[in-house]
Order: C-alpha cells, then structure tokens, then sequence
DNA sequence: GGCTGTTTATGGGACT
DNA sequence: AGTCCCATAAACAGCC
C-alpha cells in the first residue's frame, strides 16, 4: 500500500496521503480491479466482445481538478497545468487520462473556461477554473465536502440561499467558511441549505430538490437526451467570465440538480473575490475523502 | 500532425 | 430491478 511517489512539494505530499489514508480500502479495491480483470480493453463474453475498463485514478477527477485549480495561485489553470499538478494523483495510459480530464471538463458545468487572453479569444486556450453556482448539492456531497476549506463560497451561497427561502426571519449572521466548528451545539446554522442538510442522505438531498424552486434545474436530466432540450434548461454564467464570449457560448449542460446559483436574489452580487479569494488553508482534521 | 475541447456510447458501482 | 452518476473509450472539429 506504498503511496506513488511525490514530486510536487510537501503540500501535495499531504493531501495526498490524506487522500490515500481515508482511501487506504478503495485503493485496495481499485488494485485489486485492475488486477483481477479490468487491465484488457476487450474481453469476450459469451462471444460478444465488451470493453473492459482501467482504472487510473482512485478518487474523483471532478474533485482532483477542482483542487488542483483551487490549488493554483489564480485559481485556474491551462489543461497542461491541470495534467502537471495531477501526475502524482493519476496513474496509468496519459493519453487515457488526459481524455478522462478532458471529458470532465468538458462535460461538468462547474468548471468554466476563461480566455488565456480575453482581447484575442482562442476556444483553444483556455484557462478552466471551478464555478461554485455550477456545484450541485449531490455534487457538493460527492466530490467537494471535505474540501469545504477551498470552497468557501458554497457555505456562503447555500446560507444566502436559505435566506431567501424564508425571508420572514432576519437573516442570522454569516457563519465562518473556514473553520468547521466540532461544536454543534450554537451559533449553528440550520436551514434546508445548511451544509449539515446537504451532507445528509440522498433522500434528504432528493428532498430538497423536490423543493418548487428546483424545477427549472431538473428540466433535463440526462446528458443523452434530445439536443433541443438543452434549450429549456436555464443558465447561468458566472460573472467571472466577463470578457469570455468563450465561456457564455459553452453549450449548456444538463444536470441532475440544482446549482446554488441560479437561486441567488437579485441583489446578491455574485462577487468571486470573495468567493474564491481565501488563502488555502488545508486542515488535516476535516480531511477526509 | 498535435493540441484542445466536445460529444456520444457504454461499463459498472452505488443507491433506491 | 431500475436509475443515477462517474469513468472510460473513441470519434470528431477547430486551431496553430
């Protein structure tokens, strides 16, 4: 159960074995899968042929990016970069895993591009950063709950978004997005978009997207159905892509929940300085993945 | 031709 | 068992 080698600082080194302690069974599990039968791209099964697949990585490639990009002193990163800082993490055919970063990319409407330069726009050079609104609460639970200290934003999106559910209380004060408090007891917010709501089961999450305000959201959900659909789906861009025609003309995509943002009152400024600006501050003690 | 980004198809695990 | 979601493979388009 040798963690691979690091190469990319002591920083790295410690998420990583964070991520391979907590994973110390799924990584047992993944070896054993490549092993045992998903190292052949064709297998023959009961004379049909079927592909097999590898696996490269033990975690998420939604939660490796968005760290990554996190990770970055701009919080965004060109596909090279993003396949540099994700070496250590990703092991096997590049060519494979690079398809793999590419479709999530791709495919994941919380990752945005951003033209490398805003002036001369080239769809092909892009810097990828995470857009928070583009994170859904399953999402958020999946790939992002225990990086909550990168993604600060989500604690401030979900509580505005309580707010507005229910505005005849006075909104309670922000609680702090970079400190998860082990005492549960005060000062502990308790609305339907609480991250102790979102962490809760699927059928709590399920719940909450049954909430009216998500029926635009739940339009479509899956990415296979009729190209038309997509324009039923509303979309949100995030202001950070100001300048990116590039980023606004990226075909909406379909998702299985709602994303914060849309529900955002009118005079909430979707502000990614504060957002995405806090200095990264991995604790040890809220690692788990 | 290589790189980057998009789309489709499908295997398979997790969940209900 | 059905559904959802993620990972993987592959084909394709557009740019340099």
């Amino acid at each position: 159960k040798k963690p691979p080698q690091l190469h990319h600082g002591y920083k790295w080194g410690l998420i990583f074995s964070v991520f391979s302690l907590s994973l110390d069974q799924e990584l047992i599990m993944t070896n054993n899968r490549v092993k045992g039968g998903f190292s052949g791209l064709l297998a023959e099964s009961s004379g049909v042929p079927r592909r097999r697949y590898k696996r490269y990585t033990t975690g998420t490639y939604i939660g490796l990016i968005a760290y990554a990009i996190q990770d970055s002193p701009d919080k965004m990163l060109t596909f090279k970069q993003i396949m540099k800082k994700l070496e250590p993490f990703v092991l096997g055919d590049k060519k494979g895993i690079e398809n793999n970063i590419r479709v999530c990319l791709s495919s994941n409407r919380c990752f945005v591009k951003v033209p490398v330069d805003p002036d001369y726009p080239n769809p092909k050079k892009n810097f990828w950063k995470v857009d928070e609104n583009g994170i859904t609460p399953k999402m958020f639970r999946r790939h992002f709950k225990y990086l909550i200290n990168i993604f600060p934003g989500l604690s401030i999106q979900t509580q505005q978004v309580d707010e507005c559910e229910d505005n005849s209380y006075a909104p309670e004060p922000l609680i702090p997005v970079c400190k998860v408090t082990e005492n549960k007891s005060e000062g502990k917010f308790t609305g339907p978009f609480s991250i102790e709501s979102l962490l809760k089961s699927d059928r709590e999450v399920k719940r909450l997207e049954e909430h009216p305000h998500y029926t635009d959201a739940q339009l479509g959900t899956s990415k296979r159905k009729n190209v038309y659909e997509y324009e039923a789906v509303k979309c949100y861009y995030p202001v950070s892509a100001v300048g990116s025609e590039l980023a606004s003309a990226k075909r909406p995509r379909l998702s299985s929940g709602p994303q914060f943002g849309q529900f955002l009152p009118p005079h909430v400024t979707y502000d990614h300085h504060v957002l995405f600006s806090s200095p990264l501050m991995y604790d040890i003690r809220y690692a788990r993945w």
